[in-house]
DNA sequence: CCTGACCTTGACAACGTTGTCCATCTCTCG
DNA sequence: CGAGAGATGGACAACGTTGTCAAGGTCAGG
């Protein structure tokens, strides 16, 4: 900036002022400074530029893994609302691990990002109140954060599996199975509520065999399977609790004499392709980001005093023919 | 940092050694600093902090769409390989709009990343010569560089795609189809000139009606598809050119009286769970982006002056059923 | 006791920008 | 013609850090 005042003859705060588009600056003494910029290919340095005033335009993104096609899609949604307000998107993935969460979180606050949004792999985040009172606006998506009074946008996870539940109990199904993930997930332990309260809302018990938690293996979801269908009462429908359950459920089931409905939650790719295609509760992965990005940015133009807030998003049940089979006695 | 040292009694500098764990600070003054530290909750401002070393630590990628499998795979490699060299991860989306591209590219550098992974959208980089003249690393990906001599890593497409239609010769086919993307996408015309190879190196006459390059939604595909199949000599076999080529062919074949072959370029998820599973000469993803991420530390840690290299990532054929699928007369 | 080497510490400038404030110049109007 | 207003430009400090360098303190050896 230095070398273009100099080169333009004029005033390092001139120069300023043209870059910046400030008005009270004559046509004549513009052009000469542009020419200056061009001829030295002189680029702003924001770095510096945010020494002063103390804003990025930078946000942070820390979520489980931008490989997984469902924080992919949620990825992109924050980062389309972020590029509409003029701000630039930090990401990273925690893998799932509490201690790479907050190495993330840490990094993108010593980097001064304006606010940051989190998809909690820790159950505790007191870590960031600091940070928060010093201005960072943080709001959490899919999982609530851990001992923090913070914004969070949820999809009603428990209100998504009671409609699936609800859809083969609808028809004709009595004895439903429901795999899902180590209880201790957020997520996990609200759907498993939501197959509770479906099946204890249409007056059927839930048979000792029926219901799967722990970690989504192919290789316990294949035991627990045949555990299920194996036992005294056999299950005649499944409700998947994620992505990774259904995948193997299709497997297995695709291979038995008696076909077996299936709901899955969470949809994904290609899912009508599969024979048959496969019934899911889709989740709003581009509507979770889009409403917690903006939400973030509420509270950046201003909204910074008041309470956090809660959002839930619903799940939709989209019938494909996996959940439409009949039970077979 | 000014508070710190205040609390603790000492001075600036001694709280930036402290910080930055240099030598040379008796332990009790460290403790001090440190304790000043934790009451108050300090964190280094990097950003002040690369005012001085002038790095910021931090790369900048640009890609089509986060959204996109593949890319998103890429994504998380290159994510990967920056977290080992303790660098952050800025993210954008060009959506194969070449003025997209060059603006985050451009804000990119304006916060002063040390280097840069695209995937270009624009065909002419020219607008980038300053920047990497002014020490900014680039590394494209997937595709080349336009008029700019600069390190790219790709895929060798010709060279899969010769491999796929090779693989359907293999397996008794005489008359097969390509459907592909527009020319003017570089990694269009290297499919395209990989099947006219391997059909001229078996010395295969290639149909009027068997090539179709085009903008691939489901409608053109199901047209195209549809000359091919009831033309005089319809194709027993189809090479599909990428993903929603793949997707839509599987769409219309399974439909048909007679089966018909195919190989896809690009794999999916679940391509093995589909009847029947599709064979596709996968690309490397991860290795596309790790390679590229590597590429750039390298020229990051001093091997800055050397030639622009240029490599190329085989592509693997994964047959699955739907490429050995015999011919039908 | 003095000297010199070494260790610890702090003062100060610098990085590249913007905010504040003042100086100058050019009108316009009385 | 002079005064005031408005437009234009620039000097300087400040943002939060680190690099440079020199000051002071300690210790061992002569």
């Amino acid at each position: 900036m230095k070398d273009v005042a100099a080169r333009a003859g004029v005033g390092l705060k001139t120069v300023s002022r043209v870059v910046n588009e400030e008005a009270g600056v004559t046509p004549d003494t513009v052009a000469r400074v542009q020419a200056a910029i061009e001829a030295l290919g002189f680029r702003r340095n924001d770095s510096a530029r945010l020494l002063r005033t103390r804003r990025t335009s930078s946000i942070g993104l820390v979520l489980e893994d931008v490989a997984d096609p469902f924080y992919a899609a949620l990825s992109r949604a924050v980062e389309d609302v972020a590029r509409a307000h003029g701000a630039l998107l930090f990401t990273g993935s925690s893998a799932e691990d509490p201690r790479r969460e907050q190495e993330l979180v840490l990094a993108f606050c010593a980097r001064r990002v304006d606010g940051l949004v989190v998809v909690p792999a820790s159950d505790d985040h007191r870590y960031l109140s600091p940070e928060i009172e010093a201005g960072v606006a943080t709001v959490f998506v899919d999982r609530p954060a851990g001992h923090l009074d913070a914004d969070v946008v949820l999809t009603d996870n428990a209100g998504g599996v009671r409609d699936g539940v609800a859809h083969l109990i609808a028809h004709g199904h009595r004895r439903i199975g429901f795999i899902g993930d180590q209880p201790g997930i957020h997520t996990a332990a609200e759907r498993l509520r939501g197959y509770r309260e479906a099946m204890a809302g249409a007056n059927l018990p839930v048979g000792a065999d029926w219901i799967a938690m722990g970690p989504t293996t192919p290789e316990s979801v294949r035991a627990a399977l045949g555990t299920m269908l194996s036992g005294p009462e056999p299950v005649t429908a499944l409700l998947a609790g994620n992505n990774r359950v259904t995948v193997t459920a299709v497997r297995v089931l695709s291979g038995l004499p008696r076909p077996v409905a299936l709901v899955g939650f969470d949809d994904f790719e290609l899912a009508d392709l599969l024979s048959p295609p496969v019934t899911v509760v889709a989740q709003d992965a581009p509507g979770l980001g889009r409403t917690a990005a903006q939400l973030l940015f509420r509270r950046l133009d201003g909204m910074a005093g008041e309470e956090p807030s809660r959002t839930e998003l619903s799940a939709r049940l989209i019938p494909r023919g996996s959940g439409e089979i009949p039970p077979s006695p």
